[in-house]
DNA sequence: GGGTTTATTGAATGATCATTCAAGTATATA
DNA sequence: TATATACTTGAATGATCATTCAATAAACCC
């Protein structure tokens, strides 16, 4: 029967997903990803459809690496101290090519022209945020943090703050590791109701 | 003598920033300027240069009102108060187009293409991170917080809240205005040392 | 090994991008 | 009112954008 495609389809989105993370939306052109990913515009087409989906399908698999290190630091660390690791983990694992989150860049660039990629960005963040809270609940059943806040509001403010230390660290001019680890100190604390 | 201009450069800025500021470098595009603008090509690049040097200016622009901002609402509430307000202005004002910090919006865009404006939103968190801490200072001084922790930490954390603050603001599916006011509430307890 | 089927190639498409510039127009002085 | 001077206009530029498609090449089944 027919001819077998040349390539690895899920090489060629871990690669994608690189570039587009580094590059952004609009900074990374058709030509960039045919040089990227060894492609021509024929094949390109007929394995993705477009750019856009694409970079939809990077987005997909950058929350479910997110997730798949979140699971593992749990299993090694418990609630608390994956969620204390991974913040640590976002501005020093020299394997990821850019500080701030792709979430975030996608959101901030693409929701001022309503482009649906950036509701996609918003859903990944909030399943995020879901995920957060199932561990912040775990450490409070286990007592390693007091429950004075609950698991939800918890992990609102702890992926805001994860946000914000990662824009951070994309300045490049800052101790982003010194700041994770003041924001990892505050779980600790017994949180004050606003 | 000569014909004398029908604008005024900085009402036109002042359109430009919010254009530039809600649909990013790449996602506004010269059509969109000129017709928000009123300006065809030739008063366009004889008044500003080129598109990058408008946005710069709107930059520079948008700093100064920040700043201008802080200052106002030191003079009404004290270093510790005006620190307070300014979380909670910057997303319950509606007289800004978008939530997010025009400032992370160009670093995220442009800071993975060694876009030099990139470097200018740098340059300016640094300056904006500055203000901050002459006011934590102020306010150590004043003896409205502790000083466990230096100032210039103090800014730096907050500045990286803040801008966690305002990604999140962006989302719109959160409240934005509680998480303010955690942040803000947070101020006033003793520093931990990370 | 011949025929079928699909992958690959790369030129072509039309749109849009930022920018330029020559021609036309209005104003302020003289 | 005449003229000099600068502003305004909008068509034209060449580059680059994402995407299409007809032609070519390769691999599998019979």
């Amino acid at each position: 029967m027919p001819r077998t495609a040349s390539f690895d389809r899920d090489v060629l989105i871990a690669n994608a997903r690189e570039i587009f993370w580094q590059k952004g939306w609009a900074g990374t052109s058709m030509k960039d990803l045919e040089k990227g990913l060894g492609l021509h515009p024929g094949s390109f087409y007929a394995a993705f459809g477009s750019k856009d989906a694409l970079y939809e399908l990077t987005l997909d698999r950058y929350v479910e690496e997110g997730q798949a290190r979140l699971d593992q630091l749990l299993h090694v660390h418990g609630a608390l101290g994956a969620l204390k690791a991974y913040l640590r983990s976002v501005v020093e694992d020299s394997a990821m090519p850019v500080r701030a989150c792709m979430l975030s860049k996608t959101l901030l660039e693409l929701s001022g022209q309503d482009n649906p990629l950036a509701s996609k960005a918003r859903q990944h963040m909030a399943t995020m945020e879901a995920r957060f809270a199932t561990l912040f609940a775990q450490a409070q059943k286990q007592g390693e943090i007091d429950n004075v806040v609950s698991a939800e509001k918890r992990a609102r403010r702890f992926q805001s703050d994860l946000m914000g230390l990662r824009v951070s660290a994309e300045r490049g001019d800052i101790d982003a590791l010194e700041l994770a680890d003041e924001i990892a100190a505050d779980l600790d604390r017994t949180q004050a109701k606003a």
